[in-house]
DNA sequence: GTCTATAGTCGGATAGAC
DNA sequence: GTCTATCCGACTATAGAC
């Protein structure tokens, strides 16, 4: 607690943008967050742009260090499937979720929040990618598939879950146990005919 | 063109959160795209939030009767996905995803655009959850799936993979084409043994 | 590095003339 | 129904004291 002021700011940042979305991540209310003075904002990051963008980096970065291992550990379709919805859980619960999606909203507008956005995201496509790439290997029929663009695809997944969740948290829920339903039963069914 | 005030704030206030986002949607902007004065926002709808959510209902109430008899004729689950994807082409480029999304984004914090947002949501996930009801029924391995979840969970893809295009547009197209093949490879292999 | 103060802009919303 | 004018608060950003 209580850290040098620039990380305050990239804390405040980050709550800021979970709590208020896009649109109300301004430099007064990100201040307040942070419990610092407006103008350190301009003074540190040079523009809230700049700040939010800074802060998605400060964010990824520590996380997707602590998944490398836990993803590297993985060796079987449905190690895969139970890690990836524990991890999902995690991010839900941090807010990452949530702080990446408003970014991405912003940055449908905003190009300039662009960069960082995209930067973020691909941290977990890149690790959802390796994994993938590892485990499907070892299934004949899904040697076809470009494990890159599944893993975007559930990375978009994901997003978009934890949007609508926010609107109906109950359709949600539904949404994410048919996903898994489907993918368990494609796990056990069809896959089982390894090499 | 030219049509009544309302309606011009209607379909200003979509254009502008298509291209603005729904931090850039202000009283002012709206007016300036539907070529009126900023004060009649307030004297027709009350608040922008208000003009906001009446103007997805506007949008998402005309689009969907469109969608209705072309689900009401797919048979097969071929001629679904086929059909889908033409519809997820049409919605995307007239912008029906990215105004959801921004809809979307904006609820989270802002719960007075919730009910409209979740609205206009469900009158997609309805459109597919029939069909998709219709079709998986005539398929031995599909019956235990929860038809309304996977409804729910396609659109909630399809909204994040809006959002992820407009920082990434290449990735979005390979996680679109990822998921093609799959959804492709799983309708011919698997779903043939029919009853 | 941090603060106050302030310039200048833009926001929501209302009053009242036409 | 539509306009101008306006209040007032919030915003980004900067200047300058400490």
């Amino acid at each position: 607690m209580a850290a040098d002021t620039r990380t305050r700011l990239l804390e405040g940042a980050f709550s800021t943008l979970r709590t208020q979305g896009i649109a109300g991540a301004s430099a007064r209310s990100i201040a307040a967050a942070a419990g610092v003075n407006q103008a350190l904002v301009f003074y540190h990051f040079g523009s809230v742009d700049e700040l939010l963008a800074e802060s998605v980096r400060h964010a990824a970065r520590r996380r997707v260090e602590t998944y490398r291992d836990r993803l590297g550990a993985v060796s079987s379709l449905r190690e895969l499937l139970d890690l990836g919805r524990a991890l999902h859980a995690e991010e839900r619960a941090e807010g990452n979720l949530a702080v990446l999606a408003q970014m991405l909203a912003g940055a449908q507008a905003d190009p300039q929040l662009a960069p960082a956005t995209t930067a973020g995201l691909h941290l977990w496509v890149a690790e959802i990618e390796s994994a993938l790439g590892r485990i499907l290997a070892s299934i004949k029929p899904a040697r076809a598939l470009d494990t890159g663009g599944l893993a975007r695809a559930i990375a978009a997944t994901f997003i978009g879950l934890e949007l609508y969740g926010g609107v109906d948290a109950q359709g949600a829920t539904r949404a994410v146990t048919a996903l898994e339903q489907l993918t368990s039963a494609l796990a056990t069914a069809p896959a089982d005919p390894a090499t």
